[in-house]
DNA sequence: GGACGAAGTGGAACGTGTTCCTATTATGTC
DNA sequence: GACATAATAGGAACACGTTCCACTTCGTCC
């Protein structure tokens, strides 16, 4: 586990390394957003962060390792931004639709970016798996938030309930992206699972 | 679309061709089970399967086109063989988690094949739509027949479940190949989502 | 300020998916 | 049987992820 993890900004002591870090990520951000996954190639992000090729696998030991930690920072970003602001809704199905609708609406206005991190999401393997449980952690969390807002404590139907919404959420993403489904279906079949599962 | 599909059986018209393609999948079938994904290499195909590298690739485009292409004649086994009993079970849920436990055994009795099988499905473009809505529409008609035994016609919401279900099948064999989670926390998992969709 | 180890640079090199080219072999037509 | 066309063999070549190495720069401790 400890022999190949992306080096986060914590592990990171000077100013000069966090700089090149977030240098990376933005690279990669560009790279992927203009061309998605194939246009993120490891030495368009080298020269285009100003970093050599090996310092790149330095701080991130693939290109899958980097894209998901691009797109952690990316949900990161999302999820405090929704934090904000209290959300909108009735019910809780109403609150979660509005999250996925809000989410999904703002991935498919990128949808090079969208395609390059869910390829990656999805051909993660187990080395991964750090950065993959916090996305998926932050995905649960969001999703409990818009199901109970403030609530403190959640039984285990809640969280359950989450993470079969957090799955269909990527099957349905996985689909778009890779051409076999509409925006529109997409949409759609979200709200039907959100109904079925949390019917108010 | 046209410009970049695997040949077909009827697309082949002598029995020598027949036989080639034959060998291909079968090359491709023994390494995927042997090694994964990664053994799965085009010029490996091609040695085993006493076929040139360029001819393998008149045959199959991609290497991604050729796993989806044994995975759908796996999956065609898979379905024949449990058409033929009865499914056990009083409740459509018990069926269902009947069926789901079956065929994940199955898959998980060959490791290897399934991860070559699941990262294929995962990076399959729009290219191979046809091959993946196929694969889809075998996987929601053996649910559908598990919560309806020999029912003629279903609701929209028997058809939601069931994608639904296969959804997160799907995200929850990708976390296992992947090794994001045990083999006991995919069928819990499976279970769960199950039990909080079909209520009986 | 000098020494030393860690981090970074620059780039060669390797593996594998993919493409391409030429020579050879099948297949079908007259 | 001779020929035209397509299919296949064999393999070189290219692209990109990844590894590796020799060298330089940076930060820290004396």
């Amino acid at each position: 586990m400890s022999s190949a993890n992306s080096l986060t900004v914590d592990d990171l002591g000077s100013a000069a390394q966090r700089d090149r870090r977030k240098r990376i990520l933005d690279a990669t951000y560009e790279l992927a957003k203009e061309g998605g996954f194939d246009a993120v190639q490891m030495r368009a992000v080298a020269d285009k962060a100003d970093v050599a090729l090996g310092t790149l696998y330095r701080y991130f030991p693939s290109k899958i390792h980097l894209l998901v930690s691009a797109l952690g920072r990316e949900f990161e970003h999302a999820e405090s931004v929704l934090r904000e602001k209290p959300i909108p809704g009735e019910t809780p199905s109403e609150r979660v639709i509005y999250v996925l609708k809000k989410t999904t609406r703002g991935l498919q206005g990128d949808p090079h970016l969208t395609e390059a991190l869910t390829r990656a999401f999805m051909f993660a393997d187990g080395s991964v798996a750090n950065e993959i449980h916090s996305v998926g952690m932050l995905l649960t969390s969001m999703l409990t938030q818009a199901m109970h807002p403030g609530a403190t404590e959640l039984t285990n139907d809640d969280i359950a309930t989450a993470r079969v919404i957090g799955d269909v959420w990527l099957s349905a993403l996985v689909a778009w992206v890779t051409g076999r489904s509409t925006a529109v279906e997409t949409s759609a079949h979200m709200e039907n699972a959100v109904r079925l599962l949390l019917r108010d």
